[in-house]
DNA sequence: CCGCATCACTGAACCGGGTAAGTTGGGGGA
DNA sequence: TCCCCCAACTTACCCGGTTCAGTGATGCGG
């Protein structure tokens, strides 16, 4: 089956492709009623612009990359990443921006994905997760100037836009509510430490339990993975001073320290209360449903891909505080017995 | 920056740019001395070639396309996608070949996507899942002879090559181990029962039920949420005839039906056992970790990827088997009370 | 020494859409 | 009546690779 193209319009409308063209891009140039006519024959025989030319002649590619720089077993399991998708999506399809998946494995690779897409004009910006401090990205993105958002933050990232969401706000409600309820030795086991949100997270749980006059709270750093999260859950369970409450910075590591919690044969809520950070429907699917800190990560991946557009089209782009953090109390938190 | 093209590696070189596409290329036309010379130029500025300039001379867009049709909220949870789109790119990105994602909501818009592609000529190829008895894309593809394999099966998809593993086989196998282990009323939740896969399972599990003689071997349909997979779950649960253990089609709702069996007092493996179809971290999270039908779910996806290269380059491809299924016990089988 | 094949390369057309510059035709004002 | 202007087009070239038809130089056999 051969391809429409602007030039089967032009013949069968009897005007030139650059009228055509005109018509199709809304742009002056031709009259209402050949626009109308030419719109009505592309309609019909089912045009498509070709997005290889369109990019060729200095326009955009209409596509946007996003590198996923985790080991495979653990981007499957986390719910985070299909959520954000599916947010950017909702907004690159209203406007038929294509998303352009790339899984890496160092963010070496990652900046040489950036290269090449840049080379082959094969997207017209970038949207960066797992920022780092001092992420060796940045300098690549402000030299190639390629438009970009970040998801994350605050952070230092330069001229290139932030969307970030209360972290530091968000563990506090988490420990406010645990001491509420009575606790006094939370821990807390945390996600990859060299990423920026979790170096955020560490400095605001550290300092709310020393505002709330919390010696002992500790925290652990792990890997977002369900190994880890067992690993750090038994040593903080094994220990002489226990805590009664543990605060996980993903969903997965909430679950698995949940499973051996009761390996160990300690009762939850009774003798361990467990928050878990980032709602999916794992939560509420084990039992007792783990307590969360909720956020809507598809909302949060909508406004990153808007901002990017956004930046894009040349408009200047800020900082964004998106996707509110608020706490979803379940089961797997109560007083200490 | 301005992007090196082939007319400065030209320029540079003394040649033509017919000389460099040919020299880039491996083709023959140009000497060996001047191919070296001109790869290291390339190397040198680092040359890369524009996508949409090779995709409008009539070459490959050096793309692939794959529509997610499921609701956001269930894609965020299940593993199975990411560990299908983590084995496609590592097929696809050692050619340097990209993935184009999109989500949708209706196989209409699937078929909507693949047209809109194909007018854009954005991708070579695509990778078609959640395969439908008399799935309405694939006359489409036929009819725009868009090169693509069929994830599942195996059915009738015309000339389109299917990737598909032993469903039957395994579905067989775990029946016999349960009823090794001494169970005869066995239970099975299944996915969404439009879909190929599901109705291929379903037959075999009937098939080995009743070949062993187990009468009352019931399937309750489900959508691989959590929540159905605890409804269908409660629903075998409370019946007077209950069963001593159910086959869960994802680990999902089988980790759901764990937690609806613990909410209502049973002891798993003790009153109940549980089988998880398609194995990933989230089954030796819970407690207890979940006996599973593994696969390799990657390994799965890079075969369909490897195919789907193929049949881009116009080597006929024909159904292959991938993925093979087998038994991980765990422990949430045991022999019944 | 000539004719012919082969090699290494050049020049130009081409893909399909975008767009600046040029060309009509018609209306309005002086 | 003439001139100017503007809307409504057309023409032609651009983007950056790919490819095919040519071209000049070289080698080789007779």
């Amino acid at each position: 089956m051969k391809r429409p193209t602007i030039a089967d319009i032009a013949r069968r409308a009897g005007v030139s492709k650059g009228a055509v063209s005109y018509a199709l891009n809304g742009q002056p140039g031709v009259s209402e009623a050949t626009r109308k006519r030419i719109l009505s024959i592309a309609e019909e025989i089912g045009f498509n612009a070709n997005s290889a030319a369109r990019a060729l002649s200095g326009a955009r590619a209409r596509a946007v990359g996003l590198t996923l720089c985790r080991p495979a077993r653990i981007l499957g399991i986390e719910p985070w990443f299909m959520g954000l998708i599916s947010g950017f999506e909702a907004e690159l399809g209203a406007r038929s921006y294509a998303l352009t998946l790339q899984v890496v494995a160092t963010p070496e690779q990652e900046v040489e994905v950036y290269r090449r897409w840049w080379g082959e004009r094969r997207i017209d910006g970038v949207i960066v997760t797992d920022i780092r401090e001092n992420d060796i990205r940045i300098p690549v993105l402000l030299q190639l100037q390629l438009p970009a958002v970040v998801i994350g933050g605050p952070g230092d990232t330069g001229p290139i836009a932030q969307i970030w969401s209360d972290d530091a706000g968000a563990i506090t409600e988490a420990v406010r509510y645990l001491v509420a309820l009575g606790h006094h030795k939370i821990a807390r086991v945390s996600g990859v430490p060299g990423l920026l949100h979790t170096q955020n997270r560490t400095k605001a749980f550290e300092n709310v339990c020393a505002a709330l006059g919390l010696d002992n709270a500790i925290t652990i750093p792990a890997d977002y993975t369900g190994e880890e999260g067992s690993r750090a859950t038994r040593r903080l369970l094994i220990g002489g001073d226990r805590p009664t409450a543990i605060i996980y910075d993903n969903d997965v590591m909430a679950v698995a320290g949940l499973a051996v919690a009761q390996e160990m044969g300690l009762s939850v809520p009774g003798d361990l209360s467990i928050v878990a950070w980032d709602d999916s429907p794992l939560c509420s699917l084990v039992h007792p449903p783990l307590t969360a800190l909720s956020r809507d990560i598809s909302a949060y991946g909508a406004q990153a891909a808007l901002e990017l557009l956004n930046a894009i089209d040349g408009r200047t782009v800020g900082n964004v505080e998106a996707g509110r953090v608020h706490l979803t109390p379940r089961g797997s938190t109560a007083p200490p017995r």
